[in-house]
Order: structure tokens, then C-alpha cells, then sequence
DNA sequence: TAGTGGCGTGAATCTGCTT
DNA sequence: GAAGCAGATTCACGCCACT
């Protein structure tokens, strides 16, 4: 729940805004062509959230070869070239001045990028009004290391988080970022894998994109910016990564998208994306007692699924998992620490060995989730 | 030692563009008066790093003068936004403009922003020619809470590190960053905490300065990229972190700064600072370095005698040892690195770990006997 | 079967000196 | 300036084959 804007102050103020009824919106559906072009066709203020993967310009040299000798796949493609920083410039400007006339007052904006861009793009939307609200950091816990020797291994990528304006009104819910992360504040510095393994879309062996993100990345930003059902546009489609989170969280999508080959690729993907059910949905509201878990961390990871069931030695309880990492059974929801201890009546209880879940046929504690999380994510 | 251009030959082009005897400099002092105006002062092409840590701006307001010399006003509303980006872009082109000036060809350029104004900054250096080598993410520790609960925790600051231009040298200590990282690669983000406790400089209880830097972020930047006797220049130098920390490591510095009341702090600050003493700094900076050694002096040495077999880790290729130091199989002939390329039809090869011998039954890459040969040479 | 080792690979502005 | 050559250079993770 917003700390900035509740949801119903929100739907005030877009009724005041303008009135585009959903149904006007070409939601679910990928825009064919140029993303300038294709966000033309939509309607002013009627979108919730723009996220923005836009061409990094790369401006790569010759071939790069690793130390063993084998060829690093770069990324070459026609898209990410551009004569100049001048013409860079002016194509930012044309996208970022669309995402701006479309998006709701209350609306925002997500971009991410490498050096080799993210600055130009910071400043450009600045220029144009937008007001950001953090620069968040993507440290990624696998990156590809710098061959040669020759630099700091280039170990993160940048995203900007910004209003409509400075006095704009905008939608963070702090109570499921601080779930999610252990009962800590969510700090501007986010440690996340790249995508690859069963995520990684392939054909014939060789990725689909070259530059597919990796969908926890996309489940936070969503999570703590979107409620359901807000409309989420993303001019640089792709695969697809942010419509099948977006509609895994319940939110409406719309993308732009040039290469018919991304194009069917993400169709294909988002079609075998199921929705998460409505209690696993229901995150957690603000004010409501602190849950205390660390859990978050490992539905936002994949290790846990939202709407998974749990439950204690004897099936006593069976309870579900949320997007938030807290608990529902029935009307009764916590952390799985507070959860079970209501449940029980006493007076304190350790969820990680409480509550179990169905592994492959096997029942495992949930702590045996966390055990994998921890090697994956350890430094 | 420089994995991009080596001390001795940064010398030699350094003495080919200019002839600034350090002598000419103002070395460890303090410039008095607006930064742009005291860096005028300072001889074209003479100075091996510039780090800076430039107002953040905006927000904070009255802090800034325009170039003009007037003053900016309070941020309020959308023209006194633009107005104040203007005169801060303004601001920041004049003061880089001076730094690339004043900066050798093969010298390079350090600032340190946040969110608020590092997208500006990036943009207008690289306008001016300066070309990005890392963006680098400084995670901090011990961040102040966001106590409101509006937004992600501000947890981090960002630098950048650039060049002269994008066929430019520039210097980087790769191997000392490798060692101070327990031998991975340094990565583009560090953690550190932020400046308090005995080192934080206080007067009757409050701090001197509201921005000082950790000095362990100054040690990092100037190991990284600084040699001993480089002259490194800060253009805001506050209360003199950077000198205190170049003193510290057998750099020479240079400050400038407006307040008299930073001055002093920093004057007195250095004067107590130690520097390393000579064993220190060598081992810091050569690292576990392997200097260049080449294939023929551990035959000459005998350390492998000619005539000796050696091999890939599969066998494919057999090869002997030769007098001078070249390989040969068959009618091929080559340096370890250039035949082992050629057998593979690779871009490259490490010859020191591509090439195997035998030794007391043991199969061990000749870089083993590299390790033996600089054992017995350091003597 | 569980554990181990080899191999492939990821948004990368990725060499320097001599001739 | 182009070409050629000597020399230096990688981390984490997923998958699969093999023990």
C-alpha cells in the first residue's frame, strides 16, 4: 500500500486527470514498429508506469577474445548503433518525451543503464521535468569479468527512478519492500543474478536476446511501484521480461517492440506465464505489525513461488505464500515466524523450521529453501 | 606496475608533451578562491589526476555561484528548476574544462556525485571529450536511514573514472587492486563505510565539513590509478582528504578551496600525517606482481634446458625447447605465446600456462618454472 | 545417488611497442 | 598510420558427463 498516495487518492486523481478507460488501452498486446511511433497511439495520462530498457550504445571496439582463447558473443546488433552522442541525445529525448506525455500525473518511470548511456539519459529527463526520486544499483552477483585486465570489473548496471515532477504524487510501498527485505529498509543497492539457466530464452542453443533481464529485477520494481492492476508499458520490449512479471503480479502490460522475432518470443513466453492467485497477491498492508522474516528475499528469488503451501509437521495448518513473503491462512497473515506463532498460541516460534513445503514429492522445512538461497546469492 | 602504459614509459611521453618541472607547481599547498579561477593558475598538461568532489547542488541551494558571479536562487519552481540546472551545467562545464586542460595526455579524471547532479556531470565530461573507463558504485556501509519511508534507502554514491579521450592512456594498478581483493578482480562496486568516529574531523563537537570522505575511498582511487610522485590535483578539496590520503601513499597534492575555515582544518590535518615508508609502498604497488620475464632467460638461467619437451594439458602438441628460448615441433617454430597460438588457430595464447614439462614425474605449466626462476632472482 | 570436474558463457566502450 | 609481434589475461554459475 502506497505511503505516498493510497490507491484511492490515486484513482481520484486520475479520474480528475483524464478518463481512459482501460478498455481503450491495447493491454496485453505487443505495438509493432518504432517505440516513438508506437507510443503515439496511446492515449495521454493513461498509464501507470513506464520501464524503460532502452539501447545502452555500447560503442564497442573490435572482437574481444577471453584468455582461453574462445570469442565473447557482444552485442552487435543494428539497434544499439547510433552515429553520436548527438543523435543518442535526440533519440532519448523523442522516447523519454512520449513516456512523459503518456504517463498518468501520478505515474513513473523506470530506466536502466550502463555508463555508457545512463548519464545522458539522467540528465535528458531532468531537462524534461522528470524528477528522480533514486538511482538504483544493480550489482550483479555474476558478472563477466574484465579479460584484460585493464579496468574494474564492470560489475552493475544503473536505474533511475523518477516522478512526473517534483511535486508530482508517486507510489512506493515501502511496507513490501521493507517484507522483502528482512524487516531493513530496501536500500538503493540491489545484489541480483544475471538472467541465464532454465530463465535464459534460447533457440537452437543460442539466446534469444541479447540482453534479456532477469525477471527478480523486474519483480521488485513492479512490487514496489505498481499496485494490481495498474498498467505498465514498456516501449523496449524485447523477450518480454516485464509482461510476463507484470502479469505473473497481476498488472496489466503493454509493449513496444521493432524485431517481430522479439516480438513472438515474448507472445510465446507470456502466454505460459500464469497469474499469481489472489492471496498470494495481497501484499502486505503499511502499519500493519512488522513481520519478521528474511523470507521475502526467497519468493522474490524464485526459490519459493508465491502462492505456494506450506505448512506445519503434522498439516495441522496449511497456509500460503505471498508475493511479500508473508504468510496467509484464511484471514489470518504474518510473517511465517508471527503466523505460526498465533497459530500455536505461544509465545514465540521459529518459522524456518515450523513451516515446511513439497519439494519434488520430498517435505522440507522452509529453511532448506533458504540454504539454497544463501549459496546462490552468497559473495 | 601499470598493465596500461609501464612508470618508465610514462615518463618519456610525459617529457615529449610538456616540461612542467614539479618545481613550477604548487605542491602541497592550497589555492585560495573559486575553484576554476585557482586551477587557471595551474600550467597546461602538468597534473597526473584530477579527483573532485564537486557541490551536489540543486536541493541544497545558495551554495552555488554562477560563473557570473551572481547567485542562484532557491529551487522552487519549474523555471527556477531549469534555471538552476542551467547555471549548475554551467558551473560544471567550466571547472571540467579546466581540469582536462590542466591534465597530462595520459592523465585522468576522478568525480564523485549522487543522483543529484552525477547525471549532469557525466553527460557534460563526456561532451567535453573525457571518455568513461568505469562507473564505480561506492555501497555504503552505514547509511543514513530514509526516515520518512518514501523512497529506497540512499545507499550508495557513484564515481567516474574517465581518460583524456577515447584513444588516451591512462594508468591503472591492476594488479594491486587484484591483491587488495584477496586475487579476484576488483570489481566496479566497493563497500565502505562512511566517514565517522576518529576520523571524522570535528570543532567543539560538530563536524568541520558535512561531505567528508572516507579516506579509504581516496586510498582505493589513488592506488588504483596513481603512481608514487604522481601530482594529484582536487579542485574542492574541503577538508583535504585527498592530501591527507596522497601524503599518506607518496603522492604529491595539490587543493583547492574557498573557505578559509576548511583550509586550516586541512592544512593542520596534513601536516600530521605520516607518509609509508619506502618497503610499504613498493610491495603496495608492485603487489604480488610477476614482473616480465621472458621465456629465454629461464633457459639461459637453466631452468629449463634446451631440448626439454613441453606440451598442452591434452598431449595434442608437443613441442621442444630451444637455445634462444622458441619453441619447435616439427618445421614450426615460434615464442611460447606465438606458436601455442598458431597450433590452436587461436586470436591468443598464454604460452606460461598453455605449455606443460615434466619435472620429477610432476606435470606442472612452465609458468612454475617462471615462479622458481623469480625466486632465485630476487636475491 | 550424491558428488565432482570439465566446459560454456554473460550489455565489454578490454594491449603496447616497434617498425 | 598500419602492420606485426611479444606478452598478458577471467569470475560465477548452470549444465552435463562421469565416478
Amino acid at each position: 500500500m502506497g505511503v505516498i498516495t493510497t490507491t484511492k487518492n490515486r484513482a481520484q486523481a486520475v479520474v480528475k486527470a483524464v478518463a481512459t478507460p482501460k478498455e481503450l488501452l491495447p493491454l496485453g498486446q505487443i505495438i509493432p514498429g518504432d517505440c516513438v511511433e508506437a507510443m503515439r497511439s496511446i492515449p495521454t495520462a493513461s498509464v501507470d508506469l513506464v520501464f524503460a530498457d532502452p539501447p545502452y550504445n555500447l560503442q564497442l571496439g573490435g572482437d574481444l577474445a577471453r584468455p582461453d582463447g574462445s570469442h565473447v558473443d557482444a552485442v552487435t546488433d543494428e539497434w544499439d548503433r547510433f552515429d553520436s552522442f548527438k543523435s543518442y541525445d535526440d533519440f532519448t529525448r523523442a522516447w523519454l518525451t512520449e513516456a512523459k506525455r503518456i504517463l498518468k500525473p501520478d505515474g513513473a518511470l523506470w530506466v536502466i543503464g550502463s555508463y555508457h548511456n545512463i548519464f545522458r539519459v539522467g540528465a535528458i529527463l531532468q531537462d524534461l521535468g522528470f524528477w528522480i526520486l533514486n538511482d538504483i544499483v544493480w550489482r550483479k552477483a555474476n558478472p563477466m569479468p574484465n579479460f584484460k585486465g585493464t579496468r574494474f570489473t564492470n560489475a552493475h548496471e544503473t536505474l533511475i527512478w523518477a516522478s512526473q515532477g517534483e511535486k508530482a504524487k508517486y507510489h512506493f510501498n515501502y511496507r513490501a519492500m521493507k517484507t522483502l527485505n528482512d524487516e531493513l529498509q530496501m536500500r538503493s543497492d540491489w545484489v541480483l543474478p544475471i538472467c541465464g539457466g532454465q530463465e535464459r530464452l534460447k533457440e537452437g542453443g543460442t539466446k534469444v536476446h541479447p540482453t534479456q533481464k532477469p525477471e527478480a529485477l523486474l519483480y521488485r520494481v513492479l512490487l514496489a511501484t505498481t499496485e494490481r492492476g495498474d498498467v505498465v508499458l514498456d516501449p523496449f520490449f524485447g523477450t518480454g521480461t516485464t509482461g510476463a512479471v507484470a502479469k505473473r503480479l497481476g498488472r496489466e502490460w503493454i509493449g513496444c517492440e521493432r524485431e517481430g522475432v522479439y516480438r513472438d518470443a515474448a507472445l510465446k513466453r507470456i502466454e505460459k506465464e500464469l497469474p499469481l492467485d489472489e492471496s498470494a497477491l495481497t501484499t502486505m498492508q503499511a502499519g500493519r505489525a512488522a513481520p519478521k522474516v528474511a523470507f521475502g528475499a526467497l519468493v522474490e528469488g524464485g526459490f519459493l513461488k508465491p502462492g505456494t503451501e506450506v505448512f506445519d509437521k503434522k498439516r495441522r495448518w496449511i497456509a500460503t505464500v505471498r508475493a511479500d513473503g508473508s504468510l496467509a491462512l484464511g484471514k489470518q497473515t504474518g510473517s511465517i515466524h508471527g503466523l505460526g506463532k498465533d497459530l500455536q498460541g505461544a509465545p514465540s516460534c521459529n518459522g524456518w523450521t515450523f513451516w515446511h513445503y513439497e519439494n519434488g514429492g520430498e517435505i522440507k522445512p522452509i529453511d532448506a529453501a533458504r540454504q539454497l538461497y544463501l549459496l546462490a546469492v552468497e559473495d
